[in-house]
DNA sequence: CTGCACTATGACGGTTTACGCATTATGACC
DNA sequence: GGTCATAATGCGTAAACCGTCATAGTGCAG
């Protein structure tokens, strides 16, 4: 029969995979443990002692949430002696907080101002 | 003993009510039926009926994910005689799927790259 | 007013997940 | 080899969340 998608298809119920993925990946950042890790990595690599220190989390707590971080390629880690020093990897996260967060702001502003004409 | 860096602070540990609303706004998106929901709406405003029937969920559920995204601003809903119509308020969710699911790909095409080199 | 269609909410079980404690693995130094 | 420091992994507990069943609220037709 016809080709599959035809001459348009904007969005034709997303497939239930992409959907998933997507939805994992936001998962990751909904967390915000994992968040403050990121934004201690995004002004450079750190060990996990000094994460422990930045974020007064366990150390099982922050390796556990690294592993996560790692596996999604959002963060790195290479040897350097005996400690594990980690890196972000991905300006992705950056923008994306940075997005969500002017529209926080959008928002309050909003509400401000419905407060003050009422 | 100065300045603990140079004379400005790129990001001076972020508050944590800012990495708690940024948290929230992106475990919002961390289920894929919440997302699927906003892409159904995407296209156009939609009843609760119509968003049962493209999606299979049962009616609850869909009520109570249409309340958190109503919360959060992401949709808005309007009464027409018995029905609800909800619709999708804000091009922000668009842009960020896009942003993650570009990353997505060109993640599995370095994984290809990988594989084929080897 | 009564019944009917549509939607929102309370209550509940099942599953997942965060978080810490204890233990184990790995590399540096004696 | 032994010991110490650093990081990763099992295990347990407590909380959060998803999804459904049953119930209550809201507007329209007769």
């Amino acid at each position: 029969m016809g080709a599959p998608t035809s001459t348009q298809d904007p969005s034709p119920d997303p497939s239930p995979e992409l959907l998933e993925e997507l939805s994992q990946f936001f998962r990751l950042l909904s967390e915000p443990a994992r968040l403050q890790l990121l934004c201690h990595l995004k002004q450079g690599p750190l060990d996990v002692a000094s994460l422990i220190e930045a974020t007064g989390f366990s150390q099982s707590h922050i390796s556990r949430q690294l592993g996560q971080l790692q596996r999604a390629g959002l963060v790195s880690c290479r040897r350097e002696g005996v400690r594990m020093i980690y890196a972000a990897d991905d300006e992705l996260v950056h923008d994306l907080c940075a997005l969500v967060q002017s529209r926080l702001k959008q928002r309050l502003e909003a509400q401000l101002r419905q407060l003050q004409a009422a």
